[in-house]
This record gives C-alpha cells, structure tokens and sequence, in this order.
DNA sequence: AAGTGGTCTAGACCACCTC
DNA sequence: AGGTGGTCTAGACCACTTG
C-alpha cells in the first residue's frame, strides 16, 4: 500500500513544484487509512523528495536533491573494519585559552579555556588519520582524567559524550610541512579534512580537524 | 511520549550492546501503545542508534556511529544558492565503447556503448566543476535528443530520470594538468573528487566523476 | 479561525528470522 | 515453530502556520 503511493509520485504523476492532495483525500482514493498515507509521506519527506508543512500542504520539491547518508564510525573500528591493524598515539596534550577562530566555532564571542589534544591514527602502521582537536574543559571536566594514551579522544568522546548537534564539514587541504611530517607524505598532497563541532544543548562539547592521508574514501550507498 | 523513551536510551540507561526489553514491555512500562514505542525504536534506528531484527529483538549499536546526511543539489541551484552566478561549458560529447573501468562501476563485465561528455560549471564566471560524465544510451536514448548545449546533463538526468540505487564516494585527488587548465589552477592543487553511478532497477544510468576547484566543501548540520 | 500535517491509541495481521 | 519487529486500520486529539 505504502508502495503504491511511492510509486505514484516517483511515476510523475506530480511533477516538481505541485502540490498533493491532503493526506485524507489521498487515503481515500486509494481506500487506506490516512495513517498510512502519513507514513508513506513522512519516508518521502526523509528522502528529500516532498517538503511538507501543516496548513502548508505537501509539495513535491521544486529543487531535487540527492540526500546521501554517511556513517561515520569511531577511527579505530573505521581502521579495523578494513581488517587493518590500529595504532594510536598521542602527541600532545595541553589546556590553554582558544585562539579567536576556535571559539568562532562554537559560536562563542570570546576565547575560552579548553584542553587541546593532537593525535595519530595509524592504519597497518602507517600513518592514517592526524586529528587536532579542542575540548571544552568546562562542558567535560571528566577529560581530565581520561588517560589519552590508551583511548583516543575521539573513542572515549564518541562513547561517553552524547551530543544533540553536530556540524560536519568535508573539504581539501594541501599539506603543510607539518602535516606531511605526521602523516610520513609529501607537503602539497591532497589531504582529505575533516571538520566536526559538537554541542549537548548550548554546551559546546569539541571541535575538531582531522586530517586524513591520500586515498581515504568517504562513501555512501543509497 | 516519545521523547521519554527516546531519553531513557540516551541518558545510559542501556549501554554499547544491550539487548533492550521488547516493544511491548516497553509499551506497558511507560503506559503507552505499541506503536508509539515502534515509532520511537524507528527514529532511533535511522540514526545509526539501534539495530533491530525480527525475532532478534532490539540492541543499542556496539559501536556507535555519527550518522550524517547530505543534500547534493543540483550544481546550477548549488551555485545560485550561493549568491553566484551560473554559468555552464560543454567540452564535449561522443559516443563510443567504455573503458573496462568505467563498466566495472555498473558491475558490468563487457564494455558497452555510452555517450560520454565532457562540461565544466562556473560560478561567477570562475569555473567551479568539471565533470567527467558517461550515460548508458541503452538505458536513457532520450539523451541522444537533449541538447546539452543549454542544460547540463546533470540537470536534465536529476530532472528526468528517476534512479533506484546510487553509489557515491568522495576523496581528494591533486590536479593534473588536464584538470588544471579547465579549472584554471596550478597543477597539484587539492582538488574534491565526487563519484556519482545510478541505476534504475538493475539498468545503469550514469557514472560521473565531478572534480571541484579547492576551496569546495560538503556540510552538514545535524 | 480554520485547515493541514503530526502524534497517539488499541488492536489485527503479516513477515521475517532465530532457535 | 514461535517470537519478534513491521505494516496497517479507524479513529481521536493536538500543534502549527498560513490566509
């Protein structure tokens, strides 16, 4: 049933831009319940091909996207899932006021403290993921305590820390002579960049840049 | 209601592996339909949260992922959203027998006829993308007839074909000297790589691969 | 103010998968 | 084979938002 109101509006019957009929005049020309249809749309909706709005009605998406979902697992099990061997190591960890454009991140109008943490993902022993990352100390006092040469911020964040959003950016970056040092390449390769900000409410929680080396893949399958 | 049951997960109630209690315990427990519990299990399935399996029952996901979702517009209303200017270049189309490579992307294990074109997309007169597209002619003849003058191929597939499956995968690659000129960059600048192959049922669509100018980025905000 | 989608109920039946 | 989640129904009430 579900299926057929799918198919109905993936057949063209509705074209870009028109609007739908009410849930309830849709229930019953096909003789279902209206919950049904509500269902059928709601997935729809998910998949970004209808937009709806109460009292609004429902239309189908002038502008069609294509709305890809990516899992982003924990580093280690991203390394072990490829049946690699994982390493991790800390390279620096210390507490200090923010620079401006960290703070900015968050939203915040001015530096605050916070812990910063370099570390290296390592993937069959070479260099794999160079992670920089920045932890509000006072959303996360427990951090300091957290022994971050056995677990990886990233691990112990990911399993301890939920959050209630989260910004997520993908780009490319040449490397500098500093990356290219950590990640055992030469400085002007692509780098695959990374850059996640998370908050518990209004709380910043961390924000973080990792660096991946050349020929990581981000994929997705629909 | 539903929010309750969301937050009983979230606040550690049940950890990394639990088996969760099934959906009618837990409806009498918190005094509520069946299938409000199924909703709530529902939203916390499609956010990577908890896995569940007929007669398996309900388990909090050992290993937590962040699961992202990105909306990959159509270039031109990517470009215009942004304030810019569009503007689109054919280079070329011709039709001819893929490479083994490009056939191994549709899982294909001979070679067939496509056409394949060329285009580069601009914003503000900058160019922006330069897209490297084959479109399986056996799959989609209306192309033969489209001019790709005026509209780009992405555009008029988005637009008009439907598709049932689609792999997408992201990576950097450093610009060679083909892709430098098109773009109007130095040679060994990071460059953001989109691969994109559709089907529609088991029939092949397109394969593209989409090399964006540096500076490029894909964001998402959860 | 009214019309639309969103949530919830109480119940039935189905489909899949593990045991 | 039985137990679990998945879909569907017929209905009520709620919440948002636009005209």
């Amino acid at each position: 049933m579900r299926a057929r109101i799918h198919a109905r509006i993936l057949d063209g019957t509705y074209g870009p831009g028109d609007k739908l009929p009410r849930d309830e005049d849709i229930a019953n020309e096909f003789g279902c319940a209206r919950s049904t249809v509500q269902r059928a749309m709601r997935d729809l909706s998910d998949s970004g091909m209808i937009e709806r709005r109460r009292k609004g009605g429902t239309h189908v998406r002038f502008d069609p996207v294509t709305r890809a979902t990516f899992d982003i697992p924990i580093t280690r099990k991203e390394v072990e899932n490829k049946g690699c061997a994982y390493d991790y190591q800390l390279i620096s960890r210390s507490t200090l006021q923010t620079p401006r454009c960290i703070a900015a991140n968050f939203g915040l109008p001015a530096p605050v403290e916070m812990m910063r943490v370099k570390a290296l993902h390592l993937s069959d022993r070479q260099p794999h993921i160079y992670e920089d990352r920045w932890i509000c100390t006072g959303t996360v006092p427990e951090i300091a305590t957290v022994d971050l040469q056995r677990i990886s911020a990233n691990e112990w964040l990911v399993r301890n820390k939920p959050y209630s959003r989260c910004d997520i950016r993908f780009y490319t970056q040449q490397a500098g002579r500093h990356e290219a040092r950590l990640l055992g390449i030469e400085p002007g390769e692509a780098l695959f960049v990374t850059e996640r900000t998370t908050w518990i409410g209004a709380e910043a929680i961390t924000t973080v840049k990792a660096f991946a080396a050349p020929g990581y893949q981000l994929i997705s399958r629909i």
